[in-house]
RNA sequence: GCCUUGGUAGCUCAGUCGGUAGAGCAGCAGACUGAAAAUCUGCGUGUCGGUGGUUCGAUUCCGCCCUGAGGCA
């Protein structure tokens, strides 16, 4: 089944692009972004407004509340049903975001991996880097290609272990679904696109985006994982009284350019396995 | 005008009891299997403000000049 991958870093211009291609394809856009698979996180997650659709279908976006547990592996699930829905009535299918890891889902399988385990984390998550090493090896562990400075990944690994008794490295199979991609890469200049960034930020944050986090703390609290994402965790800072709005806006404009590049160093990499399938499209 | 204090990496600053210098951030590159807008890794030559002097050797000590900040008149 042939699918088209509206991609590229934050600010690039996806989801535009994304309405303008389903519309020559008289066809509906499926989202792979992980903050706009939530309600009440709009402005936040530059997510697109309902006029902007242009009446074009939109699917995983706004179809969960705040609280909710989500993953790729929900994720993966969501999106294939939606993905041959919508192939089975249209034909064509478009499907458009920036979080890499969750268009992985859809071009190879995930391994059959247990799902994280609340009390399991809870307990690791006590422990250093160090001491989980040492953990890890006395439960009889191997280390090798883990990246034991990373203690979520760290944790993670130990979580499998306990879970299956075996090595998250030795699931490693990765093969292809049924799902042939055809990527479309929006790119730009690194200044340009930084530009870009620093403007809409100005813009999230004239648009409410502290009252809008704001309003999320009040109705859910802390602890929705969405208000850990960019934008939002700054916001909080401020409502805490950490920061100025200045520093604020300044914070938020610096992580949302890291979060460029790392998008770009992650879509490059990936890119390189399909070099007959991807449409680079510069803005 | 005088006194004090600063001028070192793109930014904020450390340091060299005289042997030409290093952190954080930024930037760049990279990793990525159920939290991924997350999490983590690697990369540091710069007339040490300018110019004279002392010295084998000065960014470091001394003189003068330029310049920022504060104070006294």
């Amino acid at each position: 089944m042939k699918v088209n991958f509206v991609i590229g870093a934050t600010a690039s211009g996806k989801s535009g692009y994304a309405v303008n291609l389903a519309k020559k394809l008289s066809t509906e856009v499926v989202g792979a972004d992980s903050v706009q698979i939530y309600r009440e996180f709009n402005i936040g997650s530059a997510k697109i407004k309902a006029e902007e659709m242009c009446g074009v279908r939109h699917h995983l976006i706004d179809i969960l509340d705040p609280e909710c547990p989500f993953s790729v592996m929900d994720y993966q699930i969501e999106a294939k049903s939606a993905i041959s829905d919508i192939a089975r009535r249209c034909g064509e299918v478009v499907v458009c975001g920036g979080t890499g890891f969750y268009i992985n889902s859809l071009v190879f399988e995930l391994d059959e991996l247990p799902s994280a385990d609340a009390a399991i984390r809870a307990r690791l998550e006590c422990m250093e880097s160090e001491e989980l090493v040492d953990f890890a090896r006395a439960a009889g562990m191997k280390l090798e290609g883990l990246d034991i400075k990373n203690k979520r990944r760290l944790i993670r690994a130990v979580e499998v272990f306990e879970l299956t008794g075996k090595e998250l490295g030795s699931f490693r199979s990765l093969p292809h679904t049924d799902i042939e991609p055809v990527f479309h890469y929006l790119r730009a200049e690194r200044s340009f696109l930084y530009e870009r960034i620093n403007a809409r930020v100005e813009q999230m944050i004239d648009c409410g985006l502290v009252a809008e986090t704001e309003s999320i703390l009040k109705k859910y609290g802390a602890s929705p994982q969405a208000l850990g994402s960019i934008g939002y965790r700054q916001a909080c800072e401020y409502l805490n009284g950490e920061c100025n709005l200045e520093v604020m806006t300044e914070n938020i404009k610096q992580a949302t350019r890291n979060y460029a590049k790392r998008q770009e160093t992650w879509f490059r990499r990936y890119l390189r396995e399909f070099p007959a399938d991807v449409n680079f499209i510069n803005i």
